[in-house]
DNA sequence: TAGCACCTATAGCAACGCTATATGAAGTGC
DNA sequence: GCACTTCATATAGCGTTGCTATAGGTGCTA
């Protein structure tokens, strides 16, 4: 039951408040049932992670590594825009998995102080639509793609949390992800003529620009790509208007 | 400073809880600054409100009038979508002006217990989409719309609360918000003759059942509506794969 | 063996949410 | 006017929280 043993105590610690923080059904984890069921005390915590809140960063860090694996674990099949959707889905799963590690990594919410691994994610699924502008599929900018999906997966998996697991509705995240994909994929207005003569632009554009950056290229200075930037976004929002 | 005067020591209570939850830059907020500021001692506060999260819910419910209130302030605009679009405005600028409140509000998620006012919130919004679902102008049923629209609302601000002030980028939220929008709109694919085709059944199919529920009718009953609504997920999942 | 980092434990502080108990004030029946 | 009940507030303190000042042990290098 505790993790008395040959294990370092800083190894102890780490998996003490994992379980405690998997098993605490919604209730706050105590220092002191930590290094209780570490088998150390607690000046031990506060040397090897400087308070509470250093221990819960280290405890994400590797829970982010999991979420990471998961995220890149699968095949890229040739589709970025259905990774995207693997990887909103892998989004989901893990938070309902693991509820309360979810909760620390996500549902820490303070003003002003942006969590670090929100950073990261947005990274790893920025980095996944930079393919999809590379090929074309893309209808916006993918750092923006990027912050307003994961801003989305995010709502829905923190909403999913929340409800009773009995009712939990999944049409919920998969009718948002798609509308999420959708609004930024390419292909949303190859009906419409007029729309789709401005949004091949946008697009060759958008795909333009990302394989520029892909191959870090110096051909555009970077006021000149701002100002490139601002074109498209006239182009963009005008055609939608 | 402090609120001694001849107020009651409930309003009193419930008006210092609300200003250290507003001024409290992101720290958490004690009962004993509460009663002291309030100029009461500590039973009164458990006399009135049970808890501390009583009164916490006692803060949101009336912080939860003022959001209703600038949610229905402005005049229906005729264009219920437009409305819709009002609201996610609304809902971010709220969370953005009184992020404390908008943090106990939306943001102190817990598993399996979902705050009360987000059902509250949801039907505020589920029942402005009835009015578009009646004019014909919904793609999806409109509680489906409410929920998935709502979590999209709730990530993207919680996203912008976190951010440093001078960072935030409002377009985060139009980009998502008019991408929820439009998904969940019927307008979408006016263009595709083929899809316009099974949209416009699906479409008519929204409004006719929203028409019947607003009029309380019992011409189909619950199993027939259950049904109905069967072959309409039927159709609207053929129609976008 | 001496000295020096490093790591851990004992004991305790201030602050937390909350409550057992007692006191005052206000209304009610006679 | 007086006992009685009920409601509302205060005094004092309980148990727990995150965290730390201080000291002792352990293993390495000289």
């Amino acid at each position: 039951m505790s993790f008395d043993g040959q294990l370092p105590p800083k190894v102890r610690l780490l998996r003490a408040a994992a379980e405690l923080l998997a098993n605490s059904a919604g209730g706050a984890v105590s220092t002191r049932q930590i290094t209780q069921l570490a088998g150390v005390s607690a000046p031990t915590l506060y040397h090897h992670f400087g308070d509470k809140e250093g221990l819960f960063d280290a405890v994400v860090a590797a829970g982010f590594e999991e979420y990471v694996a998961g995220e890149r674990d699968f095949a890229p099949s040739g589709h970025p825009l259905e990774d995207i959707r693997r990887m909103w889905d892998n989004h989901v799963q893990f938070g309902l998995n693991q509820p309360e590690l979810y909760l620390v990594m996500f549902g820490n919410i303070r003003p002003e102080s942006r969590p670090a691994i929100v950073a990261d994610a947005e990274a790893l699924m920025e980095e996944m639509l930079n393919k999809a502008a590379v090929a074309g599929q893309l209808n916006v900018q993918p750092r923006e793609a990027a912050r307003s999906i994961l801003a989305a997966n995010v709502g829905v998996t923190l909403m999913l949390i929340a409800e009773p697991a009995a009712e939990r509705n999944l049409e919920l995240s998969t009718m948002t992800r798609d509308a999420m994909i959708f609004a930024v994929s390419a292909e949303q207005a190859s009906g419409t003529p007029e729309d789709s003569g401005k949004s091949s632009v946008v697009v060759a554009a958008i795909a333009l620009n990302a394989a520029l950056q892909a191959s870090h290229s110096d051909q555009l200075s970077s006021s000149e790509l701002k100002l490139f930037l601002e074109w498209l976004h006239r182009i963009s929002t005008s055609s939608t208007s």
